[in-house]
DNA sequence: TCGGAGATCCCCCGCGCGGGGGACGCGGAT
DNA sequence: ATCCGCGTCCCCCGCGCGGGGGATCTCCGA
């Protein structure tokens, strides 16, 4: 089974120099090229080739904007890779939301783009080496624990309780009822908790908590 | 310059097909072979080498937990590529969250395991594709906005305004003087905000602004 | 043996807050 | 021309909350 790929960029001499190298592959055929990002997402939905090879920098519509374009399209089940020239974009992180199937460098040896293909081709995903490594970095800090401040250890276990059950927005009452102790105690331990957190009101203890990772807000 | 490689893997047979490998290289130069992970974790802080491949599933301590151990210490400066069987691990982003430079399958060429040292040893990293393609949906999902609830569409402009000073912990009194009006009128709005949104008091409107992504809780 | 920290419970006081009303002016849609 | 949504301001009332005291009891370490 043979792919089909359309070429986006707004260099003649690039295209020309990427369709030489399809066409010493028996698999893979050129169906159309384009020069900016409009053109490309209108081919995109007239071919529907299985893999659409987006330069970032196009006139019109820049390959980020394009590949939004196209994969918010579900008829559309092209699938798209990006190129750019330097590895200093942050559009990489915009690119993987889109949901692009790669994000590679002009720099890459032809041999790899042919085999980028087949992979995106495939359904899978192919990022630059050199932006995978700013990539985990990113995905680590998005999943790394909050930094848990230091006067939080001033809390004695059981306010540090009460402090969670502060941050679900729970009534004394309710925190009372819950820890099986009189709502007095309760108040005297949210008294102890805003005092040595140094907040103002529970309401700023529920603020903190979420910003201080003692509930967890978004993700598991 | 030629680059040190560490081998671990608890398959004899797989250990020395690998460094069958690395012999063609003339650049390669396989330092030691370990069966299992604290093996491989004091050979990485004894031989210092450029480049540590680690097999996930090993005796004693797996692949992951020596990665952390090997990267946690500053001393070291061995990248660490981890070899996994299925591609169906979640342990990618615990190793991700590591460090580690590469997460590559046991099925890939062997050429292509060469060359990802040789990415790894200059500081890049590499995932296998079909890796990559799940981790994009993931690192997509947690850089994503959170889902706007339809009740927030309920508000005015005026009501959403006053409930993001709402959830940034601000006293009524606060809120007037930061939108020029009196504390009547934002007693009025958050009254309706809290109506609107079904919310007990605005407590709960703080608690529900962040875990509706109306305040950045984490992230820029 | 004594002291202090922690957890529990109690009282009083002041006030911010939320609910329930109502009122007025303005702008856009009908 | 009319009406309604919106923003603005006003009053009263009840209550939960937070600060200021103080009081036990237990446990643990000096």
């Amino acid at each position: 089974m043979t792919l089909t790929v359309l070429l986006a960029d707004d260099h003649a001499m690039l295209r020309s120099g990427m369709r030489a190298i399809f066409d010493t592959q028996p698999d893979l055929r050129c169906v159309g090229e384009v020069a900016d990002g409009r053109a490309a997402v209108a081919e995109v939905a007239r071919l529907r080739p299985d893999v659409a090879v987006l330069d970032i920098r196009m006139p019109k519509l820049d390959g980020l904007g394009a590949t939004e374009m196209i994969l918010a399209d579900p008829a559309n089940r092209t699938k798209v890779l990006l190129l750019t020239t330097y590895d200093t974009d942050e559009y990489v992180y915009r690119a993987l939301n889109a949901g692009a199937s790669g994000f590679l460098l002009k720099s890459l040896p032809p041999e790899e783009l042919i085999s980028a293909i087949r992979v995106a081709a495939r359904g899978d995903a192919l990022i630059d080496p050199s932006v995978t490594q700013r990539l985990i970095a990113r995905f680590a800090v998005s999943l790394a624990p909050p930094p848990t401040p230091p006067e939080l250890a001033l809390l004695t276990a059981r306010e540090r309780e009460v402090l969670e059950l502060l941050a679900a927005a729970h009534s004394n009452a309710e925190i009372a009822a819950r820890l099986h102790v009189g709502d007095e105690t309760v108040k005297t331990h949210v008294s102890r908790v805003l005092a040595k957190l140094g907040l103002r009101d529970r309401v700023h203890a529920v603020a903190y908590a979420h910003m201080n990772g003692i509930v967890r807000t978004r993700g598991e």
